[in-house]
DNA sequence: CGAGAAAGGAGAGCGGTGCTCTCGTTTCGT
DNA sequence: ACGAAACGAGAGCACCGCTCTCCTTTCTCG
């Protein structure tokens, strides 16, 4: 349930009784989330339902926001766990493998956890502004794994696409600035192709969550995914 | 600003005043939606912005939620018009031209009206459900332009895809009844491939509203969409 | 034209929210 | 053991959506 809490042992325990709350908070915080939505995440009712009067919860929490934040880093861990376990049982040549997997895993977390997933990747809560020192790390972890495969499967010449420059040079100067940054070797087209794929997975993961699509039309939306992924592999020039 | 009221002729000035106050909560809620988001939407701020009560704004709007409808309604044909007005000057033969052309329409208007983008695109608002019947109308104008695209493409022989069905048979199942619904003769893979294209469309320019991409990584997003509609384009078998 | 009906605005009020402050009590560190 | 720190409870503030009542304005129709 919850994920990377920094689990200090308990010396005292007023320390452990400290960190169960935090707990709690973490885990009833996710129940309201699902149940209202970020925006309607009530911290009086979550100060309810473990027990203790509203003002106490502040004793834990600076604000409504850093609740917000705490989910929102247990939300990153337990989608980044969930694709590096779906990518322990796949065999590391398997490149397109690897792509499909992470696509995979990305869709069943977030149809499992819809509210979880709309609080990372739908609208910006108004107002609230995540503390990047906190969550760009967790936030990162998707693209990260995305990113090594297209790296990895470029140094074995696995990558069906051109070795040049894309235009205009303004791009291809951001993009080299992406390559040194990460220390990748991957040409300009397979960086520009990748992040098309991260863009266009989450769309289709997006449009399905927040059912953009008419709910009636598609009967079997895990079919129409299947495919989308297969056509996505094939434009970072991996051949599915 | 205000898109589609209905303008019935005022009769009388009573009926006037009506639909001038409705016009104002319009305005006024596009104002605060901007301004705090959809969530943060205050009936009451939107009142005294009006210079009314908080109550007498009922007589006008059954609940807060029919506020966000309208704004639902105006933003969708406001999107549907952008797209409108920027097909309107390309040659409807040129099919890469009119796909490019609504890709850039979205990806614009989205960047000019973030808020109204989030409210139709983002996170679904917790306990809100848009009344199908008064927003799938405008809701559909830009898939509506999409599909037609592909429609007159296929039909000139423009696309370089094969016709055959798509696997599994429960997807082109699904495919098929889409083509029998909207009238269309496109193959599966031109239908699918479509949908992907819509899919990854609204995920490059989400990404992109929603600040997904880190903020200091691309100075230019513009020349990186200009590259992923030109990808997209392509995956549908027209050469861009 | 004038009376009844309909519509609109103002205000009080209910229960909810985030958040602050104060006041005892409990626990910790020394 | 004693001062300090942590903690829980409660009252209170300003805001929210929404309802109800009361009164004025406007329309409709005989």
């Amino acid at each position: 349930m919850c994920h990377h809490q920094g689990m200090t042992d308990a010396t005292t325990p007023r320390a452990r009784a400290r960190e169960q709350t935090m707990r709690d908070l973490v885990r009833i915080g996710r129940v309201h989330l699902a149940t209202s939505g970020a925006a309607g995440l009530s911290l009086r009712a979550v100060a309810r339902d473990i027990g203790v009067v509203s003002s106490a919860v502040y004793r834990y929490v600076e604000s409504r926001d850093e609740l917000l934040t705490l989910l929102v880093i247990d939300g990153y861990d337990e989608l980044g766990d969930a694709v590096d376990a779906a990518l322990a049982s796949v065999d590391a040549t398997d490149f397109a493998g690897r792509l499909v997997a992470i696509g995979r895993a990305v869709r069943s977390w977030a149809l499992s956890e819809p509210a979880t997933y709309a609080l990372l990747f739908g609208s910006p809560v108004p107002g609230y502004h995540a503390p990047s020192d906190r969550t760009t790390g967790p936030g990162t972890r998707v693209i990260t794994r995305l990113v090594q495969v297209w790296e990895d499967a470029w140094t074995a010449g696995a990558i069906g696409l051109g070795d040049g420059d894309v235009s205009p040079r303004r791009l291809s100067r951001d993009l080299a600035r992406m390559r040194q940054d990460q220390g990748l070797t991957v040409p300009d087209e397979v960086i520009s192709r990748g992040l098309l794929m991260w863009a266009a997975l989450f769309g289709c993961v997006s449009f399905e969550v927040f059912g953009q699509y008419g709910l009636d039309t598609l009967t079997q939306p895990h079919d129409l995914f299947e495919h989308h992924l297969r056509v996505l592999v094939e434009t970072v020039g991996l051949g599915g």
